[in-house]
Formats: structure tokens, C-alpha cells, sequence
DNA sequence: CCATTAAACTCGAACTTCGAGCATAATCCT
DNA sequence: AGGATTATGCTCGAAGTTCGAGTTTAATGG
């Protein structure tokens, strides 16, 4: 017997969740499927409750056609974020909307103890929405190498494994933070659009990602995207990371503190956010040279990676803004000349704390929207 | 009507290309295709000329199996190769292997007698093989953006449209040609196997591309891999490309002559060899910091991408043979911890000068193996 | 020479998609 | 108000692909 292959199908569940509040009309021109295959695979979505038809506000002339959105008892994923001070556990249908279910602060600086409550939520999570739950995405601020934490300065963690957070059975994505934040700006935030967009943050360190076509680069271990430790910086100073001369160094709260003449913050992130708020020569100075380090930093990594929008997250757009003309004179004199006459956008990052938690949903989706998984979906139900 | 999808016919002869020498009970099982599938696939890709199936040596019991190869009568690209000083065309079958029909040093300095001349070749060879041509692939020694060179300093060249170099109503695809390069070493070269392999190549400056799955990471305008024009370098020199302190003029030939207090060279490339040739401290000393220049720019890179192979084309990897240790111990300075358990291999490039020319025929053989143009082949051969 | 083995071949059933023809629900126009 | 226009959905038979079970075939090993 010929078992179902999901070819339309996912195309057209995957157009559904690229483009929110699309018609079935539009979905079948843009996939060239015939006005019958489009009628046969939503007629067969419904059934398997994988998505609903609501009528489409007239447009125009002729019959009107229906809105396409996830079925109310459709698959969900959970979707994780672990943060510096506390986590966050939400689910999320097919359109990768994310909705807190729970949160916290973490209760101490103990790994083991945070990822335990972390996994009484994911639990608690299970428990409501049943077999519903399809995958499991977590956002760790924290560098991953093949789904284990390795290096967490920002949480103060050592190598921490983070698979208990799954559930038997189902697909488990773990990310960096800010690789999945970039994920979530390429796909719905301010890089919305670009084929590659390359999303550049500044916390603690500079972190990132490369996405191509709504895919992190996420290189051999899962732990690309370090731009922070380019050599980009003074070859003279030893980053805690291991490396020499690193671009984290120069950008962040550390470099202003060293600009200042200050010891070396103990938060550099919140020590970077006083000084960005301060007006006197000295700070707007040490802001500058920071702002100017970022800049050139991007153009360089424009001029390799060539992406259509730079997108600028945690402290970057900040950091731009309190110094603008040094960060666009370092920016515009990094950038190949041939570049200079269409340099990619920058924009600030759109999503704001919550891009990470869209990131890590939109992974676990990722996993969702595979045939196997279909399959799986479909056998369940026709239990 | 319901047209051919060709899901599992493209599936088989991708196969076949990515490994040569396959079987077909090897593919089924790869694939999950049943042995009636396998049978009634083969026997429509032998039909349509795109396969044939020889006695495959025995293994142990059992009914003997065949070997797929590309059909003798089957579609081809053309590759272009425009190097420095002369240009290859040659033509290559579903394997990939270009076969060289025609090649002459430039008659001139003139990009436009240049690109007659290569346009003569590929006039010849389409008039040779007819229809039989399916796609071309060119690659440049030069700076390529959306399809048009932008930039050619090694070729002395302002920009230049290369599209008379293609055949009409077939795809034509131009990339530069250390970006083939890399794409020809990670399928089939020393980064055969990695999913994630960087190609870093040291001529007149630093070029290279990374690869995912194959492919490489073009970017938005498909000048990615730019990497020498990265600020890694000294920050007071101007690089030609309008940006500051490129690593490009720390590695090579200009690098070399500057360490040496010698004027720039006017072929760097050459002059660069023959001070690796030298013995004396001073070429040494110098080429020590080129080659330590090289390593950390790596290390930074790796970081950054997380490859699992570095392929070394060009000069890199004479550099770092010359001085192995100053290399080596910048490349791990340049680590970051984490890392310095598992660093990415390096390796030097495999393909040598045919590299380019392979890229050049796996990126036009990859717009053949698409539904699309199997369509218009099968149509062609019903006719 | 026969048992064993692995793979190819055959064939009907299941599944998907297409395309043509028809039905339907809105707007536009008189 | 009612018919013309238009875009879309629905129906249905034909064509294409894949599966799986059963059968056949071509090798090895004893």
C-alpha cells in the first residue's frame, strides 16, 4: 500500500506558517497547485485537524476565499528559554506564536536546580496539552556544541546537559540564545524577508548568527556564530574564552570599563547600560570607541558573509545610536568599495526580548513539519 | 493529466552523482526505496538516457546488483574556467567530471577579446553537443556579484558582464572561483564528507567560501567569502578594496615584500613563492608572521563558523608547511577553549588547479538535477 | 547439484495530482 | 432588482508514483 508522502501537504503548511493570515487562494497560485489539489489537501488538513478555514474578507470580484490558520487542536511544540536570571516555558501552534505557560526566576545559581524546575514545566506543560506536544526548543544563554551546554559564562554554569528537558519520543532542539533570537528576526523581526540576514547582539561578548533562508549556519557542532571571538580586537588582551585579541572585548560593557579606567565590571551588561545613560565627555568618549569597534566589525563581517540586513540586538542598536557617526564612519570606511553603493541594511532587532523564545519554537516547528512527523501526527489521530 | 513529480528519480540520480560507483540496491536501501520502486525508477531513468545500469561485481551470494552512471547520451553542463592568465571550457556529465574541450592563454589585457574568445568555445561546444547541454557554469577570477564582475584585480579588469557566455534558455551561473573552488573540495576534495567545510585560499589576497550541505554560502548578492577583507589585520594600512586593515595584506605576497622592506610587488603571487623558496632568516622571519597571520585568521574563523574541515587552497597551505610551527601556534592561540579538544581539521585542497573547473560543473549540474529541467529534458527527448 | 541468499521483477492497490467541466458567491453595472 | 462578470471552490476521471507481497533469478557455498 501506498503510504501518504506529505508533498503538498507540507508545502502548503509551510506556506501557511510563512505568511500569517494567508488565503488558501494565494496559497495554491504560489505553490502552481490546480483549484482541485488545493480543495483535496485542505479538505485533508482539516481532518487531520492540522489547520482551519475561516472565510476571507471580500476582495473584490468573485468567490470569496478562506483565511488559512492552525487548527485550535492541532500540534504544538514547546518552546524554552533560559535566560540569565530566570527561564521562561511556552507553547506554541503552527504559526509559531509563542504563549507563556510558565516562568521564574531561577531559584540559585546551581545549574542542576534551575534545569529542574525547567523540567517540571516542560512536565506540567505535557501534561495539558498531551500528545499534542510534537517537539521541544530550548534557547540557552550559553554556547551549545551538538545540543550540550559547554561554556556559560553569562549564567556561570559549566558543561551542563540539558536532554532531560525532553520528552519521550519527541524532537529536541537546543540552541544559543542568541542564534535562535537570530533565526526569529530573520524570519518574522526586522530581517523579515532577506534571503540572508546576519543578526550581530551585544551582551556580555558579541553573539549572533548567520541565516540563510530562515536556516541558522549552524556549522559542524551547532556552536557557530561566535562572531564575538573574531580577532577583531586588541591583539594585546586575553579573552576569557581562551583566544587572543577577541572583537567581544572592544564592544561590550568590559571595553567601556577599560576606557574609563575602571576595573572590570562584575555585570558588565548592566555596568554597559549606566554608561550608555551617561552624558560627560569621558563616557560619550569611551561609548564612541566601542560604537566605532562595532562598526568596523560588521563591515568586515558584511564584506565575508554579504547579507542583505544586518539586524542589531541586545546592546548593539543602543550602542549605534549613542554613537552614531563614529559607528557609521568605522562602518561605512570597513565596507569594500563596491559595497558601499547598496551596504546591507541595519536595523534594530524588532522582537525584543521575546525573539529568542520565537527562535526556539520555530526550531522545534521546524522539526514538526517533516513527513516523518506528519506521519506520526496522523497515526495518532486515527487511533 | 498528472505530470512526472520526479520526487524519487531525482532522489536516485542525486545519489548516484554524490557517490560514484553506487549501486542500485545500495540506493534503494539509502534511499528507503522498495526493490519495486528501484526497478520501475532505473528502468524510466534508462529510458529517458539519464542513467545506465552495468553488472556490478559480485559480492558474496545473492542476485548480482548494477552500478548506475550517467548515460553516455545523457544531459551535460558546460564549465568555464577564466583564470589570471588563460581560460578552460570543458563539458562534464551527470558525474561532474569536466572533460577539457578547448583552452588558450587571453589574447589581451581587453576583458571584451577575452570574453569572445571563451563565448567561440562555448558556441563550439554547444555546436558539438547539442542539446545535450543543460546548464553552464563559469567561474572567474574575480569578485562576483548577482552574475557580473564587480571587481578583478587579479585580472586587471574593471567590471564586465559575463552573461554572452551562456546559451539560450539555459541556466547560466558565474561565481567566483575560489567559491568553486571550496565547493568542489567539500563535495569531492580534501572536505569530502563535512557538512560544514571552509575553504580559505591565499593568492593576491584571502578568498574562500564556506559550505552547508554542499552549498555554499553565497550571500545576498553572491559576493560572500570575502574573508581576506576582514579587519583581522593592521589597522593603519588601506587595502585596494577601500577597506581598512584587511587580513588579505597580512598573508600574502604584499605582506611578504612589506616585512622584508621591499616595495609591493607588482605580481604578488609569483614574488610570494619565491620568497617561500628562500632559506635565508630574513624570508624566514617573514614568512613566519604571514604564516602566523594565516593561523589566527583561521582560528578566528572557526570560531566564528564552527567547520568541521579547513580546506587550504592556493598559497595557505604552502604558508603554513613553510612555517609550521608559528602557524600552528597562532591557530591554537586563536582557539577558543572549548574548541582546542576537537579543532576542525585542516587540510591542504585536494583538487589542485581543476578545483575551480569542478565547482563550475557541480553548480551548473546542480540547476539540471531540478524537476524543472528533467521536464524539459524528457520533453526534449520525446520529440 | 541443491540449499541459501540477495536482489530483481511483476502486479494490484493506495495515494496524489492534474485538468476540464461545472457550481457558487461575491461585485459591478444597468 | 437582476443579469453580467469574475474569481474561486467542487467533482470526477485519468495519469503518474510508490508500496508491499509474492515470485523469479543469479550468484555463492557445501
Amino acid at each position: 500500500m501506498a503510504s501518504p508522502r506529505w508533498y503538498g501537504a507540507l508545502a502548503v503548511l509551510v506556506e501557511m506558517r510563512r505568511s500569517p493570515g494567508v488565503t488558501r487562494a494565494a496559497v495554491a497560485q504560489r505553490l502552481g497547485l490546480s483549484s482541485g489539489s488545493a480543495t483535496d489537501i485542505t479538505a485533508r488538513l482539516r481532518e487531520l485537524a492540522l489547520l482551519t478555514e475561516t472565510p476571507a474578507p471580500a476582495e473584490g470580484r468573485g468567490r470569496p476565499t478562506t483565511v488559512l490558520s492552525p487548527h485550535p487542536d492541532g500540534p504544538v511544540v514547546l518552546a524554552v528559554d533560559l535566560r540569565h536570571e530566570d527561564w521562561r516555558c511556552a507553547f506554541a501552534g503552527l504559526d509559531g506564536n509563542p504563549v507563556v505557560l510558565d516562568a521564574a526566576p531561577h531559584p540559585s545559581r546551581e545549574p542542576e536546580q534551575a534545569v529542574a524546575a525547567v523540567r517540571e514545566a516542560v512536565r506540567r506543560a505535557h501534561a495539558r496539552l498531551g500528545d499534542r506536544v510534537r517537539a521541544v526548543g530550548v534557547a540557552v544563554a550559553a554556547t551549545v556544541q551538538d545540543g550540550r551546554v559547554v561554556q556559560a559564562s553569562t549564567l556561570g554554569w559549566g558543561p551542563v546537559d540539558l536532554t532531560p528537558l525532553g520528552l519521550p519520543g519527541v524532537p529536541l532542539r537546543i540552541d544559543n540564545d542568541a542564534t535562535l533570537a537570530g533565526v526569529a528576526e530573520a524570519r518574522a523581526g526586522a530581517g523579515a524577508g532577506a534571503g540572508t540576514a546576519l543578526h550581530v547582539t551585544v551582551e556580555v561578548g558579541v553573539g549572533g548568527t548567520l541565516v540563510v533562508d530562515g536556516r541558522p549556519v549552524r556549522g559542524a557542532t551547532g556552536a557557530g556564530g561566535e562572531f564575538g571571538h573574531l580577532p577583531l580586537g586588541d591583539r594585546t588582551l586575553r579573552c576569557p574564552c581562551g583566544a587572543l585579541g577577541c572583537w567581544d572585548l572592544t564592544v561590550d560593557g568590559r571595553a567601556l570599563a577599560r576606557h574609563l579606567g575602571e576595573p572590570p565590571p562584575a555585570d558588565p551588561r548592566t555596568y554597559a547600560t549606566t554608561v550608555l545613560s551617561r552624558t560627560d565627555a569621558a563616557a560619550l568618549a569611551a561609548v564612541a570607541r566601542a560604537a566605532a569597534s562595532l562598526g568596523s566589525g560588521i563591515a568586515g563581517l558584511a564584506n565575508a558573509l554579504d547579507p542583505q540586513v544586518v539586524t542589531l540586538g541586545g546592546l548593539a542598536d543602543p550602542l549605534r545610536a549613542a554613537a552614531s557617526e563614529a559607528f557609521t564612519a568605522a562602518f561605512t570606511d570597513g565596507l569594500m568599495t563596491f559595497r558601499r553603493a547598496k551596504p546591507p541594511a541595519l536595523r534594530a532587532a524588532a522582537l525584543g526580548d521575546d525573539a529568542a523564545l520565537h527562535g526556539a519554537a520555530a526550531t522545534a516547528l521546524d522539526a514538526v513539519l517533516t513527513e516523518e512527523s506528519l506521519s506520526t501526527w496522523a497515526r495518532l489521530r486515527a487511533v
